[in-house]
DNA sequence: CACACCTATCGATGATCGTCAATATGAAGG
DNA sequence: CCTTCATATTGACGATCATCGATAGGTGTG
């Protein structure tokens, strides 16, 4: 029906919108190659209560973006990076079908080459 | 001071931001290898009104994912692929940058098989 | 068990967002 | 110019969301 059948529907949406969100954002790249527990990312993020930090991590987990452990009290965080890449490389084979396979990827330079070329 | 220097904050917000609603993800689909005009996008969305539609496409106007050209009463839309892969990259550089240059990318499945290894 | 610590959940509130009907803007044609 | 067609903007309304204070849940310690 549409020209993309993969799913311009569910999962790119869940994903975006776990993403459309600075706060958010900000938690994702302090968990992107560590392990924080939720009391470190409280103080890091400075000015967010502790609740909404952990509202934010709720919504991450259950984008399935981060993985959890449990160590005595605490609880700790990390970016799922290939989760990440997976949900990276549906959208681009699905609104960028004509380049998801270019190098273009790695260094958006090439792709500012490529047009002025 | 974050771990990432690169732009916790701006880009890949808008982006995630102007992708984080359904509707506008089918549109994009609908755009993604044609130019097509707001009443046959409106045609093709069915049950939403046109000024949805054109709503949903100053969004992704003001988001600079889609490219523009006026023809006379009619005004055409096309997805611009060239910024979704830049976008795309950026998320990955920042988020997954330990995944940015692999070719898991483009077919998630050797993502898999890296996990299971 | 009682208590301190860490995290999650609840309830409320203000802000943002998606949607539509009505209307405005703009571009041909008579 | 006046009309008609195509798109954009406005105003309003309901829904979703980000945020916080208060509190509950779960874990280790004495």
């Amino acid at each position: 029906m549409n020209i993309n059948m993969s799913d311009p529907s569910n999962e790119s949406v869940s994903f975006a919108k776990a993403m459309a969100d600075e706060t958010r954002q900000r938690i994702m790249s302090l968990l992107c190659c560590r392990w924080l527990c939720v009391g470190d990312i409280v103080e890091e993020m400075h000015d967010i209560s502790q609740p909404t930090v952990s509202h934010h991590l709720a919504v991450l987990r259950e984008a399935g973006l981060v993985h959890t452990r449990r160590e005595g009290k605490q609880v700790f965080y990390s970016l799922d990076q290939d989760e990440v890449a997976v949900c990276c490389g549906r959208i681009m084979r699905v609104f960028a079908p004509e380049r998801a396979d270019a190098p273009a990827w790695v260094d958006p330079a090439s792709v500012e080459v490529r047009q002025a070329a």
